[in-house]
RNA sequence: GUGGAUGUAGCGUAGUUGGUUAACGCGUCAGUUUGUGGCACUGAAGACCGUGGGUUCGAGUCCCAUCUUCCACC
């Protein structure tokens, strides 16, 4: 079977372990490093594909297999002609597998090693998700790349807990691997291991056997001190084969997007740049800003001066501080595109930074502009 | 003019038979948000309880007067 996702890697940053890359889909290229925009439900909130395509100039999103397996039912999803028609988007997708729900769902699911059993948080009505069942719903689904069905521990799990945990993800990436039938998605594996570097690199070990087309980091990122962060990131990355992509799982804010590229990271994806959006908030060169602060009540500047997104070139804090302020939908779209043109635009210059062999220099003197050091948040 | 209601935070209201720091919603102010369960969540400030007397150990609560606003009647 022809892989239908591809690993080019272009370029090694002398100086750090970052790389320059291109991932070939059947929907297109995707320049690495790069950010993904999160559209759960088949939409990136508030942002339609053209907004995407030209005002953040997204080259892939992210679409979630559970809440779409709920509503409107993968099935539907398929007779549609897959996501890319149905949500009008005809660049890469990819889909998550559920896996995170696993974790972010709770109490209403119980985890067995068939799979997991979870109550709809729509009407509470009892759902089972296996390995099996989560490729089926990707594959009706339709997206270039689509993940393993896993689980992510919560932060702090014991060593017991996570060893179990992991092995039995690596099992199910077996499992996902043998139910996976069509030739146009690529299967990711996702390494797991909490904060165990031993779990870490058995983890690696063992999916690397199985030889997916591209490997995901999950299980960090959820709520631990970023030094516990980093310590797994720069020794688990590395592990990974250098031809295939590497995925950083709900990642992130700009620091730890660069911090991931600097690692050897290929892709992140996060909610961040659109939740925090919809609460009034928006990412900036000199950190982030409440736009629905007082402050601003009569600031006419743009969000962020050396932005050059659409919300920027059109429009003031002030106005969008009382969009916020009076719930109107715009502001939600405004600052919507700006956070992830924000976010497109840091990964840009990161590849640029790359190629040059100056991601650290450009860590350094974006960590002083955005006015926090390296051990912040 | 007569009778009846009404007055508690910026606004709208709750405050049992009188009993510690007068409650709630909205608004205001600030903080959180990392493979989106819900899309919000957490916290703070803000009230001499219309005013003046009185009863009582103690009054937002009871009594008297007065003012405000509203309704009905003349």
């Amino acid at each position: 079977m022809q892989n239908a996702i591809n690993y080019e890697l272009l370029h090694i940053d002398k100086n750090s372990g970052a790389r320059r890359g291109i991932i070939h889909t059947p929907h297109g290229d995707i320049q690495t490093p790069i950010f993904m925009p999160v559209g759960t439900q088949a939409t990136v909130k508030a942002m339609t594909s053209d907004e995407l395509k030209e005002m953040v100039e997204a080259q892939i999103i992210l679409a979630n297999t559970y809440h779409l397996f709920l509503r409107p039912g993968h099935e539907l999803v398929r007779e549609a002609g897959g996501l890319h028609k149905f949500m009008n988007w005809d660049r890469p997708i990819l889909t998550d597998s559920g896996g995170f729900q696993v974790f972010s769902l709770g109490a209403l699911r119980k985890i067995k090693e068939e799979g997991v059993e979870f109550r709809s948080h729509l009407d509470g009505s009892k759902q089972f998700i296996s390995p099996e069942k989560a490729i089926e719903i990707e594959e009706a689904l339709g997206a270039d790349i689509i993940m393993a069905f896993d689980e992510c521990c919560p932060y702090p799990s014991t060593y017991e807990y996570t060893k179990n945990s992991m092995e039995r993800t690596t099992r199910w990436a077996k499992r996902c691997k043998d139910a996976h039938t069509t030739d146009n998605q690529g299967l990711f594996g996702i390494v797991q291991g909490g904060f165990f570097k031993d779990l870490r690199l058995q983890s690696v070990n063992d999916l690397v056997d199985m030889d997916f087309p591209g490997y995901a980091i999950g299980g960090i990122s959820v709520g631990e001190p970023k030094e516990e962060f980093l310590d797994i990131l720069n020794y688990t990355t590395p592990l990974l084969p250098e031809n295939k992509p590497r995925y950083l799982m709900g990642v992130g804010t700009p620091d730890y997007l660069i911090e991931a590229a600097l690692a050897g990271i290929d892709m992140c994806d996060c909610v961040l740049p659109t939740r925090i959006a919809r609460h009034g908030t928006a990412m900036t060169n000199h950190g982030k800003i409440v736009v629905r602060n007082a402050s601003y009540e009569r600031d006419f500047s743009p969000l962020d001066s050396e932005c050059d997104c659409y919300t920027c070139k059109n429009y003031t804090r002030a106005y969008i501080r009382h969009l916020i302020n009076t719930k109107e939908i715009l502001g939600v779209r405004l600052l919507s595109i700006h956070n992830l043109r924000f976010l497109t635009k840091l990964m840009d210059r990161v590849r640029i930074e790359i190629e040059n062999d100056n991601l650290l220099g450009f860590r350094d003197e974006f960590y002083k502009n955005y006015g926090y050091t390296k051990e912040d948040n």
